[in-house]
DNA sequence: CCTGTTCTGTACCGAGGGGTACGCTCGTGG
DNA sequence: CCACGAGCGTACCCCTCGGTACAGAACAGG
């Protein structure tokens, strides 16, 4: 089972996926899952609609896709924070990570996974589940690193784990919608300096 | 001068445009202005696409006329937050007013200003500046509510008014966004408590 | 060369989008 | 009671949507 064939068959892919998959990432990014027609995706791509029908499925295949891609590159940020050796640089690192993805060079202020497709109607069921489940699954490995911290006294015994993942994933979630209004890396960065002065305190 | 001609002539609006406002609100705040389609509206406001037309204009317009009614209604607490004695009262009368607003009875999670436009495609764009222009004026208006508080010894002298507001608007951002995911009122509460202990204090 | 297999390009599908033309209905004023 | 003027309903406009059928093009193996 499993061997991979080596000899390859029939005509080979004259693009390549993952180049492809990353310009798609960035028009998904740019006018949400709704607001991204197959023309624009395609023609982004520089694929046909039957090329990217035969390599990704169908436009809800490909944002999964995309989603999965944005979650391993530009979201990166996320698993690197939660690997900071305090509570307060791990909080610190995600907030900065935000700003910094939320603020690259482009016209791609904003976040994916925010403006991707925030309310719910018929057309983007798909999508908008696949991103409240992605986001939910943030906050709670966040929360579980509060608790880990709580435990190692990393925070105080009296912090609430769930409840300052909460507030902290609320920032994370508000500072895209800045961006979305204009806001620069600075200015961002300058509430993220306000979230740390208040940060609780072992003592 | 601008005598309101007390008679009216032709035949009389069969609908209650305030009533077709309210309900044109709901669906663009469940499905985001570009979900929203004249089917879903015109369906939900028990009119035929002619008399919406006729009424509003047309789907920009009606999305205007709907924001405006959005600030006067639902959004009301805002402006009423800015009226707390002090920018400590104002802050949590501004965070728990989104709370309760993001969470009203009926499957309206979320607010319509973040969840309306958030990207800007082809289609939405009149929507989506309009939306920048409402976010940006509320954080604004915040500013200057705290700027007020710093001139009269209610906030630190180092407290930057700016930075403050863009802080606390960013969590204003960020719960409705977490109401979309399927937080509760009485979760989302909890973070407001969070927000509060950590609240600059005058000494 | 031919066969098998996969990708590509064109041309097309039904459905639904926002928006409108036009005749009908309902009220007022003469 | 009749003309007027505005709201209403139907039926339709063109366009774009996501998705597909099908024939041709490019590779491997024989």
């Amino acid at each position: 089972m499993g061997g991979s064939r080596s000899t390859v068959i029939g005509r080979p892919r004259g693009f390549d996926t993952d180049e492809a998959l990353e310009r798609a990432m960035r028009v998904f990014w740019e006018q949400g899952y709704e607001g991204s027609s197959l023309t624009d995706l395609t023609g982004a791509m520089g694929i046909t609609k039957t090329s990217m029908y035969a390599a990704f499925g169908n436009k809800e295949q490909l944002f999964r896709k995309v989603l999965q891609r944005y979650a391993d590159g530009p979201a990166g940020y996320f698993d690197d924070a939660l690997e900071q050796p305090t509570a307060r640089a791990a909080t610190e690192a995600l907030l900065r990570g935000a700003v910094r993805t939320s603020t690259l060079p482009g016209k791609f202020a904003g976040c994916l996974t925010i403006q991707g497709a925030l309310p719910a109607c018929d057309g983007n069921r798909p999508a908008h589940d696949a991103l409240v489940q992605f986001r939910n699954e943030a906050v709670e490995r966040l929360e579980q690193r509060f608790r880990r911290a709580v435990d190692s006294g990393d925070l105080p015994g009296d912090a609430a784990p769930r409840r300052l993942a909460r507030y902290v994933m609320a920032l994370a979630f508000g500072i895209p919608v800045h961006a979305a209004n204009g806001l620069g890396r600075a200015e961002l960065d300058e509430i993220v300096d306000q979230v740390m002065i208040s940060w609780p305190r072992v003592s």
